[in-house]
Parts: C-alpha cells; sequence; structure tokens
DNA sequence: TTTCACACTGTAAATAATTATACTGTAAAT
DNA sequence: ATTTACAGTATAATTATTTACAGTGTGAAA
C-alpha cells in the first residue's frame, strides 16, 4: 500500500476516529469544517489521493459514501449446535465478532463455543470461542472442527497411512480413529475467551 | 430491552444487514424501498419505535444519521511495549480489535501481545492478544497484568498475609514475591489468538 | 542548472442530488 | 384508547459534484 502524506495521514485518521465515535462515516462537509478548508474541493482532492493509494472506497453519489478499506470482519457465533444437526449453513446465530481483517482474514469464517476440556493442552477450554473457516486446506497437526458420532468435535488431525487420527490434546482422552474420510467441517484459525 | 413486533424486527434486521454490508447505515428512502413502501412517513414511524424501544439511537437531522444501540467495542492493540515505558496513555498502536459489547462489555479496555509461556497453563500463550480492562476490582485467582521492574507481565493475583504473590500458570516458573503495593495496570478479562 | 511535468494542496462559486422532516389523514390491531 | 402501520405531499436541510483557477514542491529530463 503506498504511502500517505503527512496531512493525507491526518485526513484518513479523522475518518477512522469519526466512524469510531459516530458510528457512519464522516461528510465531505464535515471533514472540510475540521480542518477549516474553505472548499469542499480540498476534502474532494484528499479522498481522490486516499482512493487512489486503496486506503478507502467511496461510494459515488452517495451522502456519507466514505468506506474504510482496512475494516472488519464480522464472523457469525453459532452458540449451541444441537448435536446432530450437520448444516451450519443457515444457522440461528445470535450473536457476531467483529475483528479487524488483519486478525483472522478474510474468508467462510464462523464461530463456535467450546464444550469440554479435550484441547485444554493446545490452551483451548470449556467456553472458547473458536474462530472457525471452511475451505480450507487441512495439514497434519491442524487444529479442525470434524463432523463425528452425530457431533462436532475439535481435534488435531492427522492423516496416518491406513487411517486418519483425531487427537485431542488432553491425556485423559484418548485418539479417534476412522477408517473413512471424516466430514471436516473447517480449520480452528483462531480463539476468544472471555475470562471472568 | 421492549420487544419488537414482526414488522419492526425486520425492519431492525434490515438496518444491520445494510450496516453489515455498507459499512454506513441506510437512509430513510432506501429503508422505503426496499421495503416498497409509498412513504417515508412508514420509515420514519419504524425508526421511531425502535428507538423509544431502545434498539436505535437517532443523530436528527443528519443523513444516516441511525446508530445500533447493540454495537461494538473498539479495543486498540498495543503491540509491543518498549521496556520501562509505564504509559499506555498515549500509546501507538496500530490496530483495533472490535468485538460486539457484549463479549467483553464496555469500559477502559485495551490489548497486549502476550511474550513468552509462563501462562501457559491458563491457556495463555505466547503471541496470544490479551484484553485488559483497567479500573477493575482485583481479586485473588484474578490474571492481571503489572508493571515490575520496568517491564509489563501477565500472573495470577494473590494477596497474602504480608506480601502479594504474582504466580505464574507455569511450573518452570516462580512466583514474584512483592512487598509494596504493585502498579496494576489492569485485569486480564478476555483473550485473542491467531492459529496458523 | 534550468525547465517542465506532475502530484499535492488548496480557493471560489454554482448546481445537482440526496436526504430528512413535518403535516395531514386513514385504518387495522391490541 | 392507544399503538401500529401506513399513504400522500410539500419543504427544508444536508450533502456531493463540477468547473475553473492557482501556489508549492519534487523529481526527472535537457
Amino acid at each position: 500500500m503506498k504511502k500517505l502524506t503527512e496531512k493525507q495521514k491526518k485526513v484518513f485518521e479523522f475518518i477512522k476516529d469519526y466512524i469510531a465515535e459516530n458510528r457512519y462515516p464522516p461528510t465531505i462537509k464535515e471533514i472540510m469544517d475540521h480542518f477549516s478548508f474553505f472548499s469542499p474541493t480540498a476534502v474532494v482532492s484528499y479522498l481522490n489521493a486516499l482512493e487512489k493509494k486503496g486506503y478507502i472506497k467511496r461510494d459515488k453519489g452517495k451522502a456519507r459514501g466514505i468506506i474504510l478499506k482496512e475494516y472488519f470482519l464480522n464472523i457469525p457465533v453459532i452458540g449451541r449446535i444441537p448435536a446432530g444437526t450437520p448444516k451450519i449453513e443457515e444457522e440461528n446465530f445470535e450473536e457476531f465478532i467483529s475483528v479487524s481483517k488483519e486478525i483472522f482474514g478474510e474468508g467462510d469464517i464462523f464461530s463456535l463455543i467450546v464444550k469440554g476440556d479435550s484441547m485444554k493442552d493446545a490452551g483451548i477450554f470449556d467456553g472458547d470461542y473458536i474462530i472457525v473457516k471452511k475451505d480450507v486446506e487441512i495439514k497434519n497437526g491442524d487444529i479442525v472442527v470434524i463432523f463425528y458420532n452425530g457431533e462436532y468435535t475439535v481435534k488435531y488431525f492427522y492423516k496416518r497411512k491406513n487411517f486418519i487420527e483425531l487427537k485431542p490434546a488432553n491425556p485423559s482422552y484418548n485418539s479417534i480413529i476412522i477408517k473413512e474420510s471424516p466430514l471436516i467441517t473447517g480449520k480452528v484459525i483462531g480463539l476468544l475467551r472471555k475470562i471472568k
């Protein structure tokens, strides 16, 4: 991404701050007033520069049509998965986790609430929100969400010679060994925890 | 919070979806068009109902001045704290973590990136983003961020009879015992992890 | 070293388009 | 009896765009 000049940076920062405070973008006039410009054209030239350099996108003709490129990913949280429900597609989530795109990237991402302590040595505890990405290549050692025996579980994934090992991160539990190709829902790419 | 009628809910959902998609709120006309209303008054009556019931706030007179009440908390991420810098006030953060307010609540909250494995048995790993809240009461057993010996560290907090124990969650490390009252920066209320 | 293009940073003024509000009225549902 | 759920119309306010003009600095070419 191209570098901004000092003043461009200031304008960009103002837009960010404005959105953080007001939850909607500023108008050209509001930016103009804030910087004590005497003409909206001054602002427009900044917005053009910011857009050209890839920092914002503009919805032309629309009021407050300034969109920050570096922005958020809304992750739907599937609170309770009724055991035996293989479709997370049209889920009835109530919550969203919104995170800067830099954190988890983009893609088909959702969140599950972990039950149990079978992954505790991997730092995944009961009640944690795991961030799961669909449609990614699974490599040995990855933590995956699989649909197995009518339930969703989180395990380490290992492809062995003649079988697949789904290994918990807790010595109290045994690995699950399966012959057939498991129904992998996604790869765990992140975690979010609330601590009381 | 008062319950919404079916149609009010639909309008509210539309506003939420619109914002998720466009990053700025819809105009009255856009809502009107979406629901094929023939008059903006229809929309206004819905917005009034939503505001009265506490679901939105309106910035009167401003274009797209619809604000969702249930919204996000922007947590500044302080990437690297130069050892020996006791002020996190005017920090030079680059990142924000934006989370639904339901997750971590509200308040003076920031995030630090964990270095080291001294809290690994608490499920806090190297590279994790811990969510820290200032100005909260610290109780025994809480995980806290303290400024000690020119550095920030994360430890369990225990107030003993004649001293304070700052205990790591890793048998390889020893507790820090201090007599004087430590400079507690905040309490760890959450965690966010990226998994490669 | 000078010149020239070009990006950056603006002023000024007019216009077009978008957007919100206010008032009046109707009718069904709770 | 009040809330909910609209239509219709008019107007005010907000907001974006466009065109024209100009100074400053920077880097490259001559």
